[in-house]
DNA sequence: CTCATTGCAAATGGTTTGCATTGGG
DNA sequence: CCCAATGCAAACCATTTGCAATGAG
Protein backbone atom coordinates (compact mmCIF):
# COMPACT_ATOMS: atom_id res chain seq x y z
CA UNK A 1 0.00 0.00 0.00
CA UNK A 2 2.50 2.68 -1.61
CA UNK A 3 1.42 6.73 -0.79
CA UNK A 4 0.55 6.85 -3.87
CA UNK A 5 -2.12 4.37 -3.72
CA UNK A 6 -4.17 5.79 -0.89
CA UNK A 7 -4.38 9.22 -3.36
CA UNK A 8 -5.19 7.00 -6.47
CA UNK A 9 -8.88 6.83 -5.40
CA UNK A 10 -8.96 10.51 -5.06
CA UNK A 11 -7.46 11.41 -8.34
CA UNK A 12 -9.31 8.70 -10.43
CA UNK A 13 -12.87 9.87 -8.83
CA UNK A 14 -11.74 13.68 -10.71
CA UNK A 15 -10.90 11.77 -13.67
CA UNK A 16 -14.12 10.17 -13.96
CA UNK A 17 -15.94 13.25 -13.70
CA UNK A 18 -14.07 14.77 -16.65
CA UNK A 19 -12.19 16.98 -14.69
CA UNK A 20 -8.46 17.85 -15.25
CA UNK A 21 -5.37 16.86 -12.42
CA UNK A 22 -3.92 20.55 -11.84
CA UNK A 23 -1.50 21.27 -9.65
CA UNK A 24 -4.04 23.25 -7.24
CA UNK A 25 -6.28 20.00 -7.08
CA UNK A 26 -3.63 17.10 -6.92
CA UNK A 27 -1.85 19.37 -3.35
CA UNK A 28 -5.68 19.40 -1.90
CA UNK A 29 -6.04 15.76 -2.40
CA UNK A 30 -2.68 15.22 -1.16
CA UNK A 31 -3.61 17.51 2.08
CA UNK A 32 -6.92 16.22 2.44
CA UNK A 33 -5.19 12.29 2.28
CA UNK A 34 -2.77 13.99 4.77
CA UNK A 35 -5.27 14.44 7.46
CA UNK A 36 -6.81 11.80 9.32
CA UNK A 37 -9.87 13.03 11.04
CA UNK A 38 -12.34 15.59 10.33
CA UNK A 39 -11.15 19.49 7.96
CA UNK A 40 -12.47 22.52 7.46
CA UNK A 41 -12.32 24.52 4.35
CA UNK A 42 -10.34 27.17 6.16
CA UNK A 43 -8.11 24.34 7.61
CA UNK A 44 -7.27 23.28 4.08
CA UNK A 45 -7.11 26.84 2.80
CA UNK A 46 -4.58 27.84 5.70
CA UNK A 47 -2.32 24.75 5.12
CA UNK A 48 -2.33 25.48 1.43
CA UNK A 49 -1.47 29.11 1.40
CA UNK A 50 -0.28 28.80 -2.79
CA UNK A 51 -4.02 27.63 -3.66
CA UNK A 52 -6.36 30.55 -3.62
CA UNK A 53 -9.38 30.60 -1.31
CA UNK A 54 -11.62 29.89 -3.86
CA UNK A 55 -10.14 27.08 -5.81
CA UNK A 56 -10.15 25.24 -2.55
CA UNK A 57 -14.02 25.65 -1.73
CA UNK A 58 -14.28 24.90 -5.51
CA UNK A 59 -12.36 21.59 -5.46
CA UNK A 60 -14.14 20.34 -2.06
CA UNK A 61 -17.52 21.10 -4.01
CA UNK A 62 -16.58 19.26 -7.31
CA UNK A 63 -15.17 16.22 -4.30
CA UNK A 64 -18.47 16.65 -2.34
CA UNK A 65 -20.35 16.10 -5.92
CA UNK A 66 -17.83 13.26 -6.56
CA UNK A 67 -19.36 11.35 -3.22
CA UNK A 68 -15.41 10.95 -2.69
CA UNK A 69 -15.90 13.36 0.53
CA UNK A 70 -18.46 14.35 2.82
CA UNK A 71 -19.82 17.37 4.22
CA UNK A 72 -21.52 18.05 7.38
CA UNK A 73 -23.16 20.93 8.40
CA UNK A 74 -22.48 21.59 11.93
CA UNK A 75 -25.56 23.89 14.12
CA UNK A 76 -22.66 26.13 14.70
CA UNK A 77 -20.25 27.56 12.61
CA UNK A 78 -18.46 26.38 9.05
CA UNK A 79 -19.73 22.63 7.76
CA UNK A 80 -16.74 20.02 8.51
CA UNK A 81 -15.57 17.64 5.68
CA UNK A 82 -14.95 13.87 6.10
CA UNK A 83 -13.34 11.21 3.90
CA UNK A 84 -16.35 8.78 2.94
CA UNK A 85 -14.32 5.73 3.46
CA UNK A 86 -17.48 4.02 3.39
CA UNK A 87 -20.45 3.74 1.41
CA UNK A 88 -22.55 5.52 3.29
CA UNK A 89 -21.86 6.50 7.17
CA UNK A 90 -23.68 8.92 10.28
CA UNK A 91 -21.76 11.56 12.32
CA UNK A 92 -21.51 11.66 16.25
CA UNK A 93 -21.19 15.53 17.28
CA UNK A 94 -20.06 16.57 20.14
CA UNK A 95 -22.47 19.40 21.27
CA UNK A 96 -19.11 20.63 23.81
CA UNK A 97 -16.14 20.47 21.97
CA UNK A 98 -17.50 20.10 18.22
CA UNK A 99 -15.84 17.24 17.17
CA UNK A 100 -16.83 15.19 14.82
CA UNK A 101 -16.78 11.38 13.85
CA UNK A 102 -17.76 9.45 11.45
CA UNK A 103 -19.38 5.99 12.41
CA UNK A 104 -21.00 2.95 10.91
CA UNK A 105 -24.29 2.45 12.26
CA UNK A 106 -24.64 -1.22 11.71
CA UNK A 107 -28.90 -1.06 11.32
CA UNK A 108 -29.87 2.14 10.87
CA UNK A 109 -30.60 1.48 7.10
CA UNK A 110 -32.69 -1.42 7.92
CA UNK A 111 -34.94 0.14 10.48
CA UNK A 112 -35.21 3.39 8.40
CA UNK A 113 -36.97 1.55 5.79
CA UNK A 114 -40.39 1.06 7.87
CA UNK A 115 -40.08 4.64 8.56
CA UNK A 116 -40.21 5.23 4.79
CA UNK A 117 -44.06 4.26 4.79
CA UNK A 118 -44.82 7.30 6.68
CA UNK A 119 -43.62 9.37 4.60
CA UNK A 120 -45.49 11.33 1.55
CA UNK A 121 -42.84 11.04 -1.09
CA UNK A 122 -39.55 9.64 -2.08
CA UNK A 123 -36.72 8.51 -0.12
CA UNK A 124 -33.77 9.65 -2.08
CA UNK A 125 -31.38 9.99 1.58
CA UNK A 126 -30.97 10.26 5.05
CA UNK A 127 -28.90 11.65 7.35
CA UNK A 128 -28.98 10.37 11.19
CA UNK A 129 -26.40 12.39 13.57
CA UNK A 130 -25.94 11.79 17.27
CA UNK A 131 -25.20 15.06 19.56
CA UNK A 132 -23.23 13.83 22.25
CA UNK A 133 -20.94 14.83 24.98
CA UNK A 134 -17.56 12.81 23.81
CA UNK A 135 -15.73 10.79 26.81
CA UNK A 136 -13.38 13.59 26.36
CA UNK A 137 -15.55 15.98 27.41
CA UNK A 138 -17.64 14.08 29.91
CA UNK A 139 -14.87 13.91 32.03
CA UNK A 140 -14.12 17.24 31.72
CA UNK A 141 -17.24 18.09 33.23
CA UNK A 142 -17.37 15.55 35.70
CA UNK A 143 -14.16 17.20 37.22
CA UNK A 144 -15.39 20.77 37.25
CA UNK B 1 -59.64 27.98 21.45
CA UNK B 2 -59.53 32.02 20.54
CA UNK B 3 -56.54 33.16 19.23
CA UNK B 4 -55.23 34.77 22.20
CA UNK B 5 -54.75 31.20 23.32
CA UNK B 6 -53.05 30.49 20.21
CA UNK B 7 -49.85 32.28 21.49
CA UNK B 8 -49.85 32.29 25.01
CA UNK B 9 -47.75 29.84 25.28
CA UNK B 10 -45.24 31.16 23.04
CA UNK B 11 -45.18 34.25 25.04
CA UNK B 12 -45.33 32.17 28.19
CA UNK B 13 -42.05 30.46 27.18
CA UNK B 14 -40.56 34.24 26.84
CA UNK B 15 -41.70 34.85 30.25
CA UNK B 16 -40.41 31.14 31.46
CA UNK B 17 -37.10 32.41 30.43
CA UNK B 18 -37.23 35.33 32.40
CA UNK B 19 -37.63 37.77 29.07
CA UNK B 20 -39.34 40.90 29.15
CA UNK B 21 -42.32 41.07 26.58
CA UNK B 22 -41.65 43.88 24.54
CA UNK B 23 -43.32 45.42 21.26
CA UNK B 24 -40.95 43.31 19.20
CA UNK B 25 -41.52 40.35 20.68
CA UNK B 26 -44.83 40.33 20.33
CA UNK B 27 -45.60 41.42 17.18
CA UNK B 28 -42.76 38.05 16.28
CA UNK B 29 -44.61 35.98 18.02
CA UNK B 30 -47.60 36.97 16.51
CA UNK B 31 -46.35 36.76 12.97
CA UNK B 32 -45.02 33.37 13.64
CA UNK B 33 -48.65 32.24 14.80
CA UNK B 34 -49.50 33.63 11.65
CA UNK B 35 -47.28 31.12 9.66
CA UNK B 36 -49.07 27.87 9.05
CA UNK B 37 -45.96 26.18 8.18
CA UNK B 38 -41.93 27.08 8.00
CA UNK B 39 -40.59 30.14 7.78
CA UNK B 40 -37.21 31.87 7.36
CA UNK B 41 -36.11 34.76 9.52
CA UNK B 42 -35.57 36.81 6.07
CA UNK B 43 -39.55 36.52 5.67
CA UNK B 44 -40.13 37.44 9.01
CA UNK B 45 -37.71 40.41 8.65
CA UNK B 46 -39.83 41.21 5.53
CA UNK B 47 -42.96 41.39 6.86
CA UNK B 48 -41.79 43.43 10.18
CA UNK B 49 -40.28 46.08 8.91
CA UNK B 50 -40.51 48.10 12.06
CA UNK B 51 -38.68 45.23 14.00
CA UNK B 52 -34.57 45.64 12.95
CA UNK B 53 -32.95 42.72 11.92
CA UNK B 54 -30.72 41.94 14.85
CA UNK B 55 -33.82 42.02 16.80
CA UNK B 56 -35.46 39.14 14.46
CA UNK B 57 -32.16 36.97 14.76
CA UNK B 58 -32.37 37.71 18.31
CA UNK B 59 -35.47 36.70 18.82
CA UNK B 60 -35.43 33.84 17.15
CA UNK B 61 -32.81 32.85 18.80
CA UNK B 62 -34.14 32.60 22.14
CA UNK B 63 -37.10 31.01 21.34
CA UNK B 64 -35.05 27.94 20.09
CA UNK B 65 -33.05 28.02 23.22
CA UNK B 66 -36.27 28.08 24.51
CA UNK B 67 -37.56 25.33 22.80
CA UNK B 68 -40.76 26.75 20.79
CA UNK B 69 -39.51 26.62 17.61
CA UNK B 70 -37.20 24.76 15.79
CA UNK B 71 -34.30 25.72 13.57
CA UNK B 72 -33.12 22.98 10.86
CA UNK B 73 -30.21 23.36 8.46
CA UNK B 74 -30.77 23.29 5.14
CA UNK B 75 -27.83 22.32 2.88
CA UNK B 76 -28.13 25.23 0.95
CA UNK B 77 -29.28 28.49 2.22
CA UNK B 78 -30.29 30.12 5.48
CA UNK B 79 -31.78 28.01 8.11
CA UNK B 80 -35.49 27.35 8.22
CA UNK B 81 -37.74 27.42 11.14
CA UNK B 82 -40.67 25.55 12.49
CA UNK B 83 -42.73 26.20 14.86
CA UNK B 84 -42.25 23.17 17.48
CA UNK B 85 -45.67 21.63 17.83
CA UNK B 86 -44.55 18.26 19.24
CA UNK B 87 -42.34 17.74 22.20
CA UNK B 88 -39.62 16.20 19.82
CA UNK B 89 -39.96 15.73 16.17
CA UNK B 90 -37.87 15.35 12.44
CA UNK B 91 -37.76 16.62 9.27
CA UNK B 92 -38.71 16.00 5.53
CA UNK B 93 -36.21 17.87 3.04
CA UNK B 94 -37.66 18.24 -1.16
CA UNK B 95 -33.80 17.89 -2.47
CA UNK B 96 -35.93 19.50 -5.33
CA UNK B 97 -38.07 22.17 -3.88
CA UNK B 98 -35.99 22.84 -0.65
CA UNK B 99 -39.70 22.64 1.28
CA UNK B 100 -39.38 21.20 5.05
CA UNK B 101 -42.53 19.24 6.52
CA UNK B 102 -42.21 18.67 10.29
CA UNK B 103 -42.89 15.11 11.17
CA UNK B 104 -43.06 12.69 13.69
CA UNK B 105 -41.74 9.29 13.28
CA UNK B 106 -43.35 6.58 15.37
CA UNK B 107 -40.14 4.50 16.46
CA UNK B 108 -36.96 6.62 15.98
CA UNK B 109 -36.54 7.34 19.48
CA UNK B 110 -37.32 3.22 20.02
CA UNK B 111 -35.04 2.52 16.80
CA UNK B 112 -32.34 4.99 18.64
CA UNK B 113 -31.61 3.45 21.71
CA UNK B 114 -29.67 0.11 20.35
CA UNK B 115 -27.27 2.20 18.32
CA UNK B 116 -26.55 4.26 21.34
CA UNK B 117 -24.15 0.59 22.67
CA UNK B 118 -21.71 1.40 19.37
CA UNK B 119 -21.49 4.79 20.13
CA UNK B 120 -18.60 6.38 22.60
CA UNK B 121 -19.89 9.33 24.78
CA UNK B 122 -23.55 10.51 26.21
CA UNK B 123 -25.78 10.60 23.62
CA UNK B 124 -27.95 14.17 24.52
CA UNK B 125 -29.86 14.42 21.02
CA UNK B 126 -30.37 13.10 17.83
CA UNK B 127 -31.06 14.67 14.17
CA UNK B 128 -32.76 12.25 11.97
CA UNK B 129 -33.93 13.93 8.75
CA UNK B 130 -35.18 12.56 5.60
CA UNK B 131 -33.94 13.70 2.14
CA UNK B 132 -36.97 13.16 -0.01
CA UNK B 133 -38.46 14.00 -3.64
CA UNK B 134 -41.88 15.38 -2.32
CA UNK B 135 -44.84 14.30 -4.04
CA UNK B 136 -45.51 17.67 -5.70
CA UNK B 137 -41.69 17.28 -7.50
CA UNK B 138 -42.10 13.81 -8.25
CA UNK B 139 -45.23 14.60 -10.12
CA UNK B 140 -43.27 17.82 -12.26
CA UNK B 141 -40.41 15.44 -13.11
CA UNK B 142 -42.27 12.70 -14.37
CA UNK B 143 -43.81 15.11 -16.58
CA UNK B 144 -41.06 17.24 -17.91
C1' DC C 1 -3.82 25.98 -29.45
C1' DT C 2 -7.85 26.13 -26.64
C1' DC C 3 -10.78 26.03 -23.13
C1' DA C 4 -10.94 24.42 -18.31
C1' DT C 5 -9.06 26.15 -14.28
C1' DT C 6 -6.91 29.43 -11.50
C1' DG C 7 -5.90 33.54 -8.37
C1' DC C 8 -7.34 37.66 -7.01
C1' DA C 9 -10.34 40.95 -5.26
C1' DA C 10 -14.71 42.48 -4.88
C1' DA C 11 -19.45 41.05 -3.98
C1' DT C 12 -22.71 38.31 -1.48
C1' DG C 13 -25.77 36.26 2.07
C1' DG C 14 -26.67 35.40 6.51
C1' DT C 15 -25.82 36.69 10.96
C1' DT C 16 -23.55 39.18 14.91
C1' DT C 17 -21.81 43.06 17.49
C1' DG C 18 -21.02 47.80 19.48
C1' DC C 19 -23.26 51.39 21.16
C1' DA C 20 -26.25 55.03 22.24
C1' DT C 21 -31.31 55.17 22.99
C1' DT C 22 -35.73 53.48 24.59
C1' DG C 23 -39.22 51.47 27.37
C1' DG C 24 -40.89 47.48 30.39
C1' DG C 25 -41.33 46.24 35.03
C1' DC D 1 -35.71 54.56 37.93
C1' DC D 2 -32.74 50.99 36.02
C1' DC D 3 -31.23 47.67 33.28
C1' DA D 4 -32.99 44.55 29.54
C1' DA D 5 -33.95 45.10 24.94
C1' DT D 6 -33.95 47.72 20.77
C1' DG D 7 -32.54 49.90 16.23
C1' DC D 8 -29.08 51.08 13.47
C1' DA D 9 -24.94 50.61 11.07
C1' DA D 10 -20.82 48.63 10.75
C1' DA D 11 -18.38 44.32 11.29
C1' DC D 12 -18.04 39.55 10.39
C1' DC D 13 -17.64 35.00 8.49
C1' DA D 14 -18.03 31.61 5.09
C1' DT D 15 -18.63 31.34 0.51
C1' DT D 16 -19.33 32.83 -4.41
C1' DT D 17 -18.53 35.35 -8.56
C1' DG D 18 -16.40 38.16 -12.40
C1' DC D 19 -12.62 38.38 -14.97
C1' DA D 20 -8.19 38.40 -16.94
C1' DA D 21 -4.18 35.30 -16.83
C1' DT D 22 -2.48 30.62 -16.84
C1' DG D 23 -1.54 25.92 -18.00
C1' DA D 24 -3.27 21.06 -18.91
C1' DG D 25 -4.27 18.12 -22.58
Amino acid sequence: MKPESMQADLIAALQDQGLRITKARKALVLEIESRSGTFTAEEISESLPEVGRATVFRTLKVLVDGGTICRVNTPLGAPIYTRARVEHHHHTYCVNCADVQEIRLSNVELMLEPLGREVKGQIVGHSVDLFIICDRCVDAVSQA
